[in-house]
DNA sequence: CAAACAGTTGAACATCTGTTCAATCGTTTG
DNA sequence: CAAACGATTGAACAGATGTTCAACTGTTTG
């Protein structure tokens, strides 16, 4: 019960140095885990959940979405900008309206995956 | 340029009704979304992801992942509670250790298509 | 060209979230 | 059984985040 290397022991005050040293060089590096962690930040929130579930099947304005969802076109404008600057949606320009659309299916994947996790 | 029931168009002041009623119809309920929101919210920091990355091929204990992140154990253990509650991660004591590792490989997929998506 | 309107933006405010610190629990071991 | 130690917990504080409000941009249309 003490020097397995394969093992998950740690002693801590003596902390299990090559264990932790192994899994220190297979990390991925700093920005990856920030890039990682801040597109999953942009999905851990319920209303641009909605959004992107809303535009999944058609692609709709703000203002439609802002009377779908309940809220003002306001707080859809910015959420959706946020959904914009990490590439999750793309729109198009048609007249006083901007329509948004899902960007690519790497969301839909990703989604419904989580979904089986949460056992939905 | 007025009543296309598929098309993408809202005129707002006369919202589209008709696509915002089927999408509302479309939609999935609020305590799906919420799940969902709240799932990614976990995925959604630096720190978890980094615990998760560190016992993703070695269970480890808290002090070993302290010492790995650079972290006091305290704010590990806050965080693994977190990551524990989504059933993201299990645990095994062992003596005065509490060892963690992976809950499932729902998990492993998702941050794989992220990584696609933000495109490492 | 002026009014109307979809959409965006920045500041302000309230809420949520993560880390620190100190105290505590539970197991081990001398 | 008391000291040591890994781990957990709650309170507190600081920083991040989401919505509201008001002002503004740009396009359309009478």
């Amino acid at each position: 019960m003490a020097k397995n290397v394969i093992a998950p022991i740690c002693e801590c005050e003596e902390i299990h140095r090559d264990v932790v040293k192994v899994a220190k060089e297979e990390m991925p590096d700093m920005e990856t885990l920030y890039d990682l962690a801040d597109f999953f930040k942009i999905l851990g929130d319920s209303t641009r959940m909605s959004i992107l579930f809303a535009i999944d099947k058609r692609p709709m304005c703000v203002c439609d979405i802002a009377d779908l969802l309940g809220m003002t076109r306001s707080a859809v404008s910015h959420q959706i900008k946020t959904l914009r600057q990490a590439s999750l949606v793309t729109y198009r320009k048609s007249g006083k309206n901007v329509i948004y659309r899902l960007a690519d299916d790497h969301v839909r994947d990703i989604i419904e995956t989580a979904l089986l996790h949460i056992g939905e």
